[in-house]
Formats: structure tokens, C-alpha cells, sequence
DNA sequence: TACCGA
DNA sequence: CTCGGT
């Protein structure tokens, strides 16, 4: 594995599980294998490696999302795929993290918040019209604003807002949201599906 | 690994 | 003392 591979790797990991400001380069580097030496070799400094472990996991995260939608045979069973998708990666998340994303490293924390927006409101928009037509969410409609109003509630949830408290996760209340858009749209047939597809990939947390 | 400076 | 940086 390339020095920078393994650097990547280890401060995503570690800047997810612990937070920005907690991980020194000193882990960094230790978890890395090399030495501090070599890690400033491939950055001029902390923010630079955050920033860069931002944009890496970005793209993993895009490459995991085309597999997931690629993997889907019909566009209800896409979109609860994609639901249970982000619950388990923001599972994975230290919460703290985002917060002192936020706050030491802003330009990272929109870039990483972009990340939603690019191309996911034209591959919504897709899934939408692909339903319509198949019959699993209703004629009526309007494709581009809905696709639009998905994408913008995937990222409120990120900022501080009145739904995310002490007793509802970002995962909790992504989910409930992602719940009720779809019983918004869909027809008789696409709830159907979509009961099946829940069950099987969503795993119920009791709610609080 | 040792060390400096904030 | 800790931690980014040399």
C-alpha cells in the first residue's frame, strides 16, 4: 500500500471514530505505519490532510452509492437501499466529529456537505421518474422539485436544527423522514414493494 | 527520535 | 503539559 493510500485510510478512520481535534499527526503517523517524517512529506499540515481525507472519503462514498443503485433491481427497492446505506455509514460516525468539523475545518465540513448535492439530485430525479413509470410512485408529482426537497432534507438534518436532539440520532430522524417521503410518493404498488424491501434491509431500532 | 515554540 | 511542525 502507497504511503499516502495508508494515510488516508488510517485519519479517515480515525478522524470518524474520534473526532478532528482529539487526532494529533502523531497518530496519524503511527497509525499510518510511517513515520512523521514521510507524512509531512505528502502534506503541508493538519488542515491539509483533513481536508484531503475528506474528499477521499467523498469518493468512496460516491463509489459505494453507484454499486448500491446498481445493485438495485427496481427503483423502490434503490431507494431503500439507500436509506439503510447512509443509516449504517452515519452510524459510523462520531457525531462529535461532524460538530468540530464544523468548527475547525468549515471548508471541509461544506465540502463534505456538498457532497450531497452534485450529481445525487439528478440521480434522484432519475429514480423518481423510473417509479413513475413503472407504477410504484404516483403520475402526479413534480420529479424535479421532489428530487430537490430530498436532497435539501438529507442535508438540514446535518446542520442544527429542532428534530436532531438528545433522543433522536441523525440516523432515527433520517430514517423517519425518509419514511414519510416515500409514503408521499408512492402508489398502492410501490407500498407493497417497499414493505417487503423494508423489512429486509432495515433493521427496526426500537423507537424512543 | 529528538526537539522547539505556541 | 500538549501538539503541530522541523
Amino acid at each position: 500500500m502507497e504511503p499516502l493510500e495508508k494515510i488516508l485510510t488510517a485519519s479517515a478512520e480515525l478522524f470518524s471514530q474520534y473526532g478532528f481535534k482529539t487526532i494529533t499527526m502523531d497518530d496519524i503517523a503511527r497509525r499510518s505505519g510511517i513515520s512523521k517524517k514521510t507524512l509531512y512529506l505528502h502534506f503541508a499540515n493538519k488542515e491539509e490532510v483533513v481536508n484531503e481525507s475528506i474528499t477521499w472519503y467523498k469518493n468512496n462514498t460516491t463509489n459505494a452509492c453507484v454499486a448500491v443503485l446498481d445493485s438495485a433491481g427496481n427503483p423502490v427497492e434503490a431507494m431503500v437501499k439507500m436509506l439503510a446505506f447512509f443509516d449504517s455509514m452515519f452510524k459510523r460516525i462520531n457525531p462529535m466529529a461532524l460538530f468540530e468539523l464544523e468548527r475547525y475545518y468549515p471548508a471541509a465540513y461544506k465540502s463534505f456537505r456538498s457532497m450531497l448535492l452534485e450529481k445525487d439530485v439528478a440521480l434522484m430525479e432519475e429514480n423518481l421518474k423510473e417509479g413513475i413509470k413503472k407504477g410504484y410512485y404516483r403520475e402526479e408529482i413534480d420529479t424535479n422539485l421532489l428530487s430537490k426537497l430530498r436532497i435539501e432534507t438529507s442535508i438540514m438534518i446535518l446542520q442544527p436544527n429542532r428534530m436532531v436532539t438528545d433522543d433522536h440520532t441523525i440516523t432515527s430522524v433520517a430514517m423517519e423522514i425518509g419514511e414519510h417521503f416515500m409514503y408521499g410518493i408512492m402508489t398502492a404498488k410501490g407500498i407493497k414493494l417497499y414493505t417487503e424491501y423494508k423489512a429486509q434491509y432495515i433493521k427496526q431500532t426500537p423507537k424512543i
